[in-house]
This record gives structure tokens, C-alpha cells and sequence, in this order.
DNA sequence: CGCCCGGTTGCTCAGATGAGCAAGATTTCA
DNA sequence: TGAAATCTTGCTCATCTGAGCAACCGGGCG
């Protein structure tokens, strides 16, 4: 910290001349006045405290976005829409995914075109998704779950009442995978794939029209160790050959790259390759533990819609400070 | 926490305005074209949000003071005039303490009519404010200190240090005081203060045109624990009693009379009388744990002018949020 | 069925503000 | 020192914005 570093006059009264602005709303002719200055000096004395960043000016609103982070994520990115909820004002991750759900929600309502087929993954922030989103938020939207995870899932039905709810809310209906997410052998994957039932699922997924879907952190908290699909151990392995989360049940490096090929190849679900071809595939992904693999995701373009808080989109700039 | 407040269109639209009136800067105009509103409706919507409390204008900047709290602040209590600093951003309490000594300084330059002497008490606080003083701050004003505690303080001499430093930059004379703050009996004290040189020192100290003090909080942290006058058994007790802090020595309650007559009998400097009916008697007071005492000095007439941060000056306006 | 009333909408108009320009002040460098 | 270069200042003018007003809408009530 410069705790020496010199003010000038002009810093000063540029300070004077913000706080009767903005907290007394005097006019800057008024100010002029008081501060033995023309009111020309006085605009350009507010112009350059804006320009220094001393004036924060904050929109304190669960449903408030910062559009100034989302155009400079499109830019940087190449993102063909970027969706930032502001997390001024918030207090844990959880009210953060609760807005990002909600911004999701927003976003696929006003989506346009609307599609015909929406590919959709599970999970925790899927769910809250669905719940955000209110009836009639689309006319005849069919929707198919691209990954496995049906069976297993502690809490069952989470996943499948996630895609009925979506789908049911959309007055259309909704296509399960009736498939684990992860296999233990790859004899029995490539058998469940060849089913008749699960087949037909997934050339449905591989055809969507758009895809939504969340993406986990590679930790021992993960939805997949928490299904009991992988141990904390196995993940902790999958960290040490550089893995940062999981995508659809894929977990990659910070390249976007798949870490073990072997296990993948027991991952039941469309392949990666289908969601960076998409026209629409939006992630969403709020909260702090998912800082690395959102900016994973962006970066190998797995994604053309990123829906996030402002922390993580931050992050995904390399602004941190 | 209320989650399922509803939200009604025009406050989703207000926000949506706010996004690009602040954070896009465009014309109320263009906004009205973009949502399909008419600009007049804009202009609403954002006056709506304004008043919503949902645009907050920060100005982040070492010098910042919170005007609309001042103002409250005076209206509140009658004190002559408040400076409050802001604690937008702000680390810990030293920086606040800084910032406000700084502010303290920055008044005492301005003040009208410049006093032909001051009385100062002194202190961690009152030094700071010496320091932030600049060379020919003011051209003759005569410092007196005002209570006792030269010369048993640790660091010896900064008492005095504080006194000379703030006449030297003001080219003018320095009076100290010498005597200790509090004496071990009675008698002592009535013999001191009828000693020739210090009673000479009291008469110009009552006769101050002006004052500037700080005050103490009641604990173990206290200057006059930390100096070895009390013990912090001592000042146990006097909390016990009703004490919340000290000014200039002497161990006020949350009404601002005096705690414990028989200490305050043996306490050497101008009684708190003085304060009150001075013209002029300025308080410094910063951080979280003066909260307390601040509270009793502005709201028992202990100061016209009141320097603090926005914290301390919201504590007693009791607006806790 | 018509009327009244609170609330909203679109507008006029005056005041507030920002962009751009030319004159004046200040710094820089030969 | 002198002159060029740069920065600052005060200004005009066009645009933006808020206050206040009249017209309008929707619903309750006689």
C-alpha cells in the first residue's frame, strides 16, 4: 500500500466536488459556486474523478447483471453471449447460484431461435434452473438429457424430474437416458450404448438443437463422488493428471482436453466434440470452487453462451485484484 | 432473508434501465428505443430504482467524507458542525484512524476564526493529527495541553512532542502541562495544582479559544492503562460503574457524567464544564471500539464539532443495518 | 349506465450537462 | 531567451434530463 502517495489539489476537489454532486445532488453550477470555480472546471473535475475510478457507482439487485463485464467476456472470448449476475451485495455461493439459475432461466425463456430439442445435463444448478423458470416459458420444447446418471443418483429422480420439469413447463416432453453416468466396465458401456432404448436417446441428444448444461469442480464434493459413481480417491487421482471439473460427466484439464481417455471411455453421454460444434450450447456455472473449470470451458470453447456470477467471469479475464 | 418476494415488471425494467444508464452510459433515449419504452418512462423507471435504494454511489477515496451524514448527524444532535469520513473500502481500523486524523487536520486548517490558542489533550489520535498537519497550517496559534501526562507516558515526550509539533507548524508557543494525568492521592493532586507554574498552565487552558481532543475507550487497551496510570483491574471496575471511556482523563458513563468522583478528584486538567461551555471544543474519535464513548461525548454536549468515521457517526445515530 | 377518482402516460419547457473550439497559460527544448 | 508544443480555461451550442401539467385509463359506486 502507497500510504505517501501525493494528492494533488485538483484530486481533492474533484473529491469535493463528487461528494456534494452525487451525495448532496447539487448542480455542478451550485458547486461552481461553492467551490470558487467556474462550472466548467467543476464537470471536468467530476468527468476525471469517474475516470480514476474514485466514483463506484453499484446496482444492488439479485436480478442486476454487469453488462460491461459480459461485453468485455464476449470480446475476449469470442462467446457469442455472455450473461454476468452481479454478486454485489451477496452473502454465500449459495444466493450466487440462485442468481446465476435465475439469469439461466432469463435467458432461455427470451432464447430465440426457440429450439425444437434442448439437450440438457443434471445436477445441482440444473435443478435450480427448472425451478426458476416459470410455466409457459415456451411452447413445445422437447427435451433429452445427453448424459447417464439416472439409476445411481442418491437423491433419485433428481435428475430425470429436472428434464420433466424443464420439458413439462414448456408444454413438451421430456426424453430420460436410462443409463449410469459412468460404467465400471467398458464391455458393459458399449452394451448399453448399443441398446435399442439408449441408442435412439442418445442420436435424439447428438441432434439437439441446443444444448444447457452445468459442469462440476474436480473435488471430493463433486455430484459424481457424491452419487457414488467415483470415489474421492479416484478424483483426487484424476487432479493429479491435471483435472479441473467435469462437464457432462467428462472431466478435462485446464485445456479443455479429456485427463483419462480409459475412463471416458466408460462415460455414458454425447461427446464433447458435439457440444463444441453446437450452434447453442450455454453453461452455466456459478461459485467459487468453479472458477477453473468455467474458464476450462470458455477457453476450449465448449460453450457459445456462458451464463455466471462476476467473480468467475472476472476470473476467466485474469482480473483478479 | 426474504427469498420469495415478488418481483413486479417495472422493477425487472428499472434494473434492466440502471444496467445501461450506468454501466453502458447510454442515453435515456436510446434505453427507451432498446426496452420500447418511451424516454419519459426511463426516466421513471431509473428515479424508481434510485428510489428503491437500488443504485448505490460510492466515492472510494482516502479523503472522502459522507455529507448526507453529516448533515444527519448535526441535525440529530445540535452539535456546530460533524466531519465524517468514509469507510468505503477501508481495511482495518488504522486506516480509519488515519483518514480521520487527516480530516481532523484538514478542519482544524479551515477553521474560522483561527483560534489565538488551542487546548489539546494527547494521544495516539492527537498525534496522528499533528503529523498530518502541514508546515504553516495556520500563523500563531498559541497550543496548550489541557490535561496531565507527561511524564510518566512510555514513549516519553510524545504528549509533549504533539503539543510542540502542532504550534511549531503553526508558528506559535506550546504550554505542556507538567503534571501527571492521575495522582495516587488526593493531597498531591491539591498541591500540584496550586504549584504556581501549573496553575499559570490551567488558566490558559481554561482560557482556550478553542479545543481539540480525542477520547479513550474503557478496557485494557486504554492509553491510560497502556501509561501505567490505572491498572486494568482498575478499569474493570470503573466499566462495573457505568464507564464507557475518557476524555481528557476522566471517566465518563454513557450520559456523560462523571463515573467515579474520587478518581476524577485526583485527575489533573480542565473539568469537562470547560468543554461544554466552550464556543469551540472538537472531538476526534475513530474505530469500532470508540463507538461507545463517542456516543456519550456528542450526545452530553462534550463537543460542537464532531470529526469521526462513518461507521462511529453511524453508531450514533443508531442506524446499525 | 354514467360518473368520479387515483394512478399512469405523453408532452412542453426550462434548466443541466457534455462535446468541441479557440484563446490563453505553461512547459519544454533549442 | 524565444518559440514551439502541450495543457488548461472559458465559451457556444446541441443534447439530455427533470418538473410540472393535461389527457387518459381502469375500476368502484351510485
Amino acid at each position: 500500500m502507497e500510504r505517501t502517495r501525493v494528492i494533488d489539489t485538483d484530486e481533492l476537489l474533484s473529491i469535493r466536488a463528487a461528494e456534494l454532486y452525487y451525495e448532496e445532488n447539487k448542480t455542478q453550477d451550485e458547486i461552481g459556486t461553492l467551490l470558487r470555480l467556474t462550472r466548467w472546471k467543476v464537470g471536468r473535475l467530476l468527468a476525471q474523478a469517474k475516470a480514476s475510478g474514485f466514483i463506484r457507482i453499484e446496482i444492488v439487485h439479485p436480478r442486476a447483471r454487469r453488462l460491461s463485464v459480459e461485453r468485455r467476456l464476449r470480446e475476449a472470448t469470442g462467446l457469442t453471449d455472455a450473461i454476468v449476475v452481479s454478486s454485489a451485495g451477496v452473502a454465500g455461493d449459495e444466493e450466487l447460484q440462485s442468481r446465476t439459475a435465475q439469469a439461466a432461466a432469463d435467458y432461455l425463456t427470451g432464447l430465440r431461435p426457440v429450439p425444437r430439442t434442448l439437450g440438457i445435463s443434471w445436477g445441482r444448478t440444473l435443478h435450480e434452473v427448472a425451478l426458476h423458470l416459470k410455466q409457459g416459458w415456451a411452447h413445445g420444447v422437447n427435451v433429452v438429457q445427453i448424459n447417464g446418471g439416472v439409476s445411481l443418483n442418491r437423491r433419485a429422480g433428481t435428475a430425470a424430474a429436472t428434464a420433466v420439469n424443464i420439458a413439462h413447463k414448456a408444454a413438451g416432453a421430456a426424453t430420460l437416458l436410462p443409463s449410469p453416468a459412468i460404467l465400471e466396465r467398458l464391455e458393459t458401456k458399449q452394451a448399453i450404448e448399443s441398446d435399442r432404448a439408449v441408442a435412439a436417446v442418445l442420436n435424439l441428444a447428438t441432434a439437439a438443437s441446443a444444448y444447457l448444461f452445468s459442469a462440476g469442480q474436480a473435488d471430493e464434493f463433486s455430484a459424481l463422488v457424491d452419487s457414488g459413481y467415483l470415489t474421492a480417491e479416484q478424483v483426487a487421482e484424476l487432479v493429479r493428471k491435471g483435472a479441473v471439473g467435469d462437464i457432462v460427466g467428462r472431466y478435462i484439464d485446464s485445456n479443455g482436453n479429456i485427463v483419462d481417455p480409459e475412463l471416458d471411455g466408460r462415460t455414458v453421454g454425447i461427446q464433447l466434440e458435439q457440444l463444441r460444434q453446437a450452434k447453442t450450447a450455454i453453461a452455466v456455472i456459478a461459485g467459487t470452487s468453479k472458477h477453473a473449470i468455467a474458464r476450462a470451458i470458455v477457453g476450449s470453447g465448449l460453450c457459445t453462451v456462458l451464463v455466471t456470477d462476476e467473480d468467475t467471469a472476472l476470473a476467466i479475464l485474469g482480473d483478479e485484484a
